[in-house]
DNA sequence: CACGCCTCCTGTGCGC
DNA sequence: TGCGCACAGGAGGCGT
C-alpha cells in the first residue's frame, strides 16, 4: 500500500502548537538559550534575557513577540517538533538527538526544537525586520482572516499563469497552505493542480474549500502521518479524515474511479482525473 | 517581475 | 538479511 512518509506542519499543525504554547509561553522570560550552531538556529541564542510578551502565528511561521521589541520566529520546516517539558526528563515525544535550540526559561521549563532534517529555522529578528525570510516578508493573506476575500482570490488567480497548485504553495496568494491541505481543497472544490487562470467560478470554489478544511483540521488538532505532534508529544486527528492526499491509486469518495497521482511544482500531486477538470 | 528549476537534509521503505 | 537508492517537501536562491 501507498503511504506518505511524513507529514509536514501546515497552518493547521502550527496553529495547534500555538495554541497550546501561547498560555504556557506567555509572559515566561527566557533565562539562557544552547543552540546548535547552524546559521538557521544561531540566531535564537539571542532570546535568552528576553520576556515573551505575545506568542503569534502568520501561515506556517511562528512569531514570538519579545520585549525590547524584538521578535523570535520558528518554521518547522519538514520535521521539526516543539516540546515544552520540565528540563529534567527529555519532553514528550523527543528523542536525544538532533535538539538544535534549547530555550530555559525562568519556570523552569524548557523549550526545545528537534528537527532532524533541519529545513526549519529559529531566528531572533528586529520586531517586523523580515528580510532574512522573504517568505514571511511577502506572505499573503491568513486564509481563515478577514483579509483573504473571494473577489481578490480570484482576481489574483485569474491574472497569474503558474498552476493552481504552484500558486498555492507559494504562499503569497494566500499564507499556510502545503501540499496536504492544497491537494485536500483541491479535490474538494473540484479543480485540477495543473489548471492555470481559474476562472470565478472555481476560484470561488476553491477560496470556500480552503477555508473548509484548514478550519476542520485545526478542529482536529492537525494532521500526523509520522513527525508532526503536539506541544504534548500527541498525534493530531485529521489524517483519518483525509479524502484525496496520500490516497494515490484508491477510488475517488466521489465518483469511484482511481485517484492519480501527477508531479506539479515539483511535488507530488494526488488528483482525480474525472472529478477535478480543466487542467 | 513571474515562473520554473535546483538545492538543502535525513529517515524510511522498497527492490534486488 | 542486508545493502543501496529513490523519495518525501518548504523555502531560498538563481537563471531565463
Amino acid at each position: 500500500m501507498e503511504l506518505p512518509s511524513a507529514s509536514v506542519p501546515e497552518l493547521p499543525e502550527v496553529e495547534t502548537i500555538r495554541r497550546q504554547l501561547a498560555p504556557r509561553l506567555e509572559g515566561r522570560r527566557v533565562v539562557s538559550a544552547l543552540v546548535q550552531p547552524y546559521p538557521q538556529f544561531a540566531s535564537a541564542e539571542r532570546a535568552a534575557g528576553h520576556r515573551v510578551e505575545e506568542l503569534g502565528r502568520r501561515g506556517k511561521y511562528l512569531v514570538a513577540r519579545l520585549d525590547g521589541h524584538e521578535e523570535l520566529i520558528v518554521h518547522l520546516g519538514m520535521t521539526g517538533v516543539l516540546s515544552l517539558g520540565n528540563g529534567l526528563a527529555p519532553p514528550a515525544g523527543v528523542g536525544p538527538s538532533h535538539v538544535h535550540v534549547r530555550l530555559r526559561l525562568d519556570d523552569g521549563c524548557e523549550l526545545t526544537l528537534r528537527d532532524p532534517r533541519r529545513f526549519g529555522r529559529a531566528v531572533v529578528v528586529p520586531a517586523g525586520d523580515y528580510r532574512a525570510l522573504p517568505t514571511l516578508a511577502s506572505l499573503g493573506p491568513e486564509p481563515l482572516g478577514p483579509d483573504f476575500s473571494a473577489r481578490g482570490f480570484a482576481s489574483a488567480l485569474a491574472r497569474r499563469n503558474a498552476p493552481v497548485k504552484a500558486l498555492l504553495l507559494g504562499q503569497r496568494l494566500v499564507a499556510g497552505i502545503g501540499n496536504i491541505y492544497a491537494d485536500e481543497a483541491l479535490w474538494l472544490a473540484r479543480v485540477n493542480p495543473e489548471a492555470r487562470r481559474l476562472g470565478p467560478r472555481r476560484a470561488g470554489r476553491l477560496h470556500g474549500t480552503l477555508r473548509e478544511v484548514l478550519a476542520e483540521a485545526i478542529l482536529r488538532r492537525g494532521t500526523t502521518f509520522r513527525d508532526y505532534r503536539t506541544v504534548e508529544g500527541e498525534s493530531g486527528q485529521n489524517q483519518d479524515h483525509l479524502r484525496c492526499y496520500g490516497r494515490g491509486g484508491l477510488p475517488c469518495l466521489r465518483c469511484g474511479r482511481p485517484l492519480t497521482t501527477v508531479t506539479v511544482a515539483g511535488r507530488t500531486s494526488t488528483l482525480c482525473r474525472t472529478c477535478q477538470r480543466g487542467g
